[in-house]
DNA sequence: AGAAAGCATAGGTTTCCCCTAGGGATCGCC
DNA sequence: GGCGATCCCTAGGGGAAACCTATGCTTTCT
């Protein structure tokens, strides 16, 4: 049976002109490669090389296996390194951004995801705020996040729409739930409202503040959160109400707040989710496989919009 | 280390999905297979199956190898399948050993017939000189040659004598022609000779300096020159007669020598053409080809002397 | 002619390959 | 929910293969 041990002391045999040279740069004694280089003589049913004084000759089926037994053990190291650059995936760590309402999205069951195909991994969702992330997304830390998507995009960064969640309104009120919320109503109500976004161009507010501003209504933001989860308790104790991402009140309502519920807003407004990375970045299998993994996982709660990078 | 036959169970696991299916295809027992995925997976440092209740499934590190398993086991096939087309004459190299005289039997339409029965092989005549094929037959970079014979064999050679041609005169000068040369009028005659056979051991030569010797005369060689072709071009222009095989003299003539004709010796002296190869050497396919081939057409023209080999 | 170089052979040890036998987990079916 | 079937793993043993050292033979160089 042919090997690649077989072939690979042919090979420097051949490159050397002699059986003791091999032996010595492979690291084996003489005898051992002779006896390699004899048995694939045998299997091949061949002889590659004449035995002439001191020294042998490569015969012609020599040269003509020379180039196959190349391609065959460039081929073996090509396989080697594929998998060993996964490798690196395996016992690496995967670090993703993922912050605001897109972060309820990527969270355990993603982690979860990622752990079942690379059993190895360690991973790092970071996302305690948004200014960090955006940071480390531009210093390089991050490679690659998913995000709600600023109105201006941050300079330096590509970033890449793949879905759209639509905006809802959330209250414990039933009443102010019965019908979708117009901007007027709106204007009258006790908002909450959490960062959703880079801090600095939250879509969220952006979009409501050009909705309200349309019709001459400014913004009467009554709280202002960290985080989306407090926000909803606070909905929920009836404190505020709050407008957030409809995949975010679908999860969070009946954990955080089961007394509330949400309605659209009328018109219906929608946000965009977006994958952003370093513009002059070439992405890792890691991170390649998370945006993967976020995008197909997002896409199935929120509306596809474009394809997968 | 990584071997083809754990890049074959590999592949046979993932496309039947099962360790079981794969020994079973394999003609192994399981725990075989399963130690050579392992081995595989230790030497790799990956997982490449996660072995998931009853029944294994391969992880993203085992789909990034199997294309590289599949051309490199492809590549192993192509390089078997290339030199057993070697060993079957389909393809490959001929080499054959082939100078002075000789070289005119076995010229090109010696290759076109090795060229109609394989299709697919390269043939390469050796023999711009005598000491080239001498060297390379010692050396065993060609396995065989036809000669003329050398009175002495050399060392390590085995010698086939296969036919014996006539040594004739030629000359530009039909008086010369008018009847059989003896060594008296050969004596007074300008010769011009070419080296055919071993440079040190020419047998032409060595047959006509024994020739001579016999009747107390010695050579009066006017012109030395390195083939055959120039020697008769040399008689054409009548600056010399030469003496050199009959079967070379029906060929060059015409050709390069219009006006010139040939005669016999008297008494008629021989030269014997033979086949030499390395004495423990074990000849090829294709060696034995060419011999068979260049045997059977040299002696369609020069008299048959003793078996082919 | 003697020394050096290179391959082959011989014999023994270690490693690897493959087998059979049996244990544990999961899945499907009563 | 129990039970058989399926599929993988572990354990241990036998045989082959790989590798080594030591040695002998031939060729080549000096």
């Amino acid at each position: 049976m042919l090997s690649l041990h077989q072939l690979r002391c042919f090979l420097t045999t051949v490159e050397h002109g002699s059986l003791t040279a091999a032996a010595e740069q492979l690291g084996y004694a003489q005898p051992s490669v002779s006896e390699q280089i004899r048995s694939l003589e045998r299997s091949l049913g061949v002889t590659l090389f004449t035995r002439v004084g001191r020294g042998v000759v490569p015969t012609t089926a020599a040269e003509t296996l020379r180039p196959h037994a190349e391609q065959t053990l460039a081929a073996a190291d090509a396989a080697e390194r594929a998998v060993r650059s996964v490798a690196t995936l395996e016992t690496g760590t995967i670090r993703f951004g993922a912050f605001g309402t897109v972060r309820l999205y990527a969270g355990a069951s993603l982690v979860a995801d990622v752990l079942e195909r690379h059993p190895g991994v360690r991973v790092e969702l970071v996302g305690q705020n948004s200014t960090e992330v955006q940071e480390q997304l531009r210093r390089g830390h991050l490679e690659a996040a998913m995000i709600a998507i600023p109105q201006v995009t941050a300079e330096g960064l590509t970033v890449i729409p793949v879905a759209r969640d639509e905006l809802v309104y959330i209250s414990a009120d039933p009443e102010r739930l019965a019908r979708p919320v117009t901007a007027k109503a709106l204007a009258s109500a006790p908002l909450v409202m959490a960062e959703a976004s880079f801090r600095a161009e939250d879509s969220t507010r952006r979009i409501l503040r050009r909705w309200l501003h349309e019709i001459g209504i400014s913004t009467t933001t009554r709280i202002e959160v960290e985080d989306v989860e407090t926000a909803v308790e606070l909905v929920g104790r009836g404190l505020a109400d709050s407008i957030i991402h409809k995949g975010a009140a679908r999860q969070l309502l009946p954990r955080l707040a089961p007394d509330a519920g949400y309605t659209s807003l009328r018109p219906k407004q929608w946000d965009t989710l977006a994958i952003a990375h370093r513009t002059d970045a070439v992405l890792s299998p890691a991170a390649r496989l998370m945006i993967e993994l976020a995008t197909r996982r997002i896409q199935s709660i929120a509306e596809p919009l474009g394809a997968v990078p």
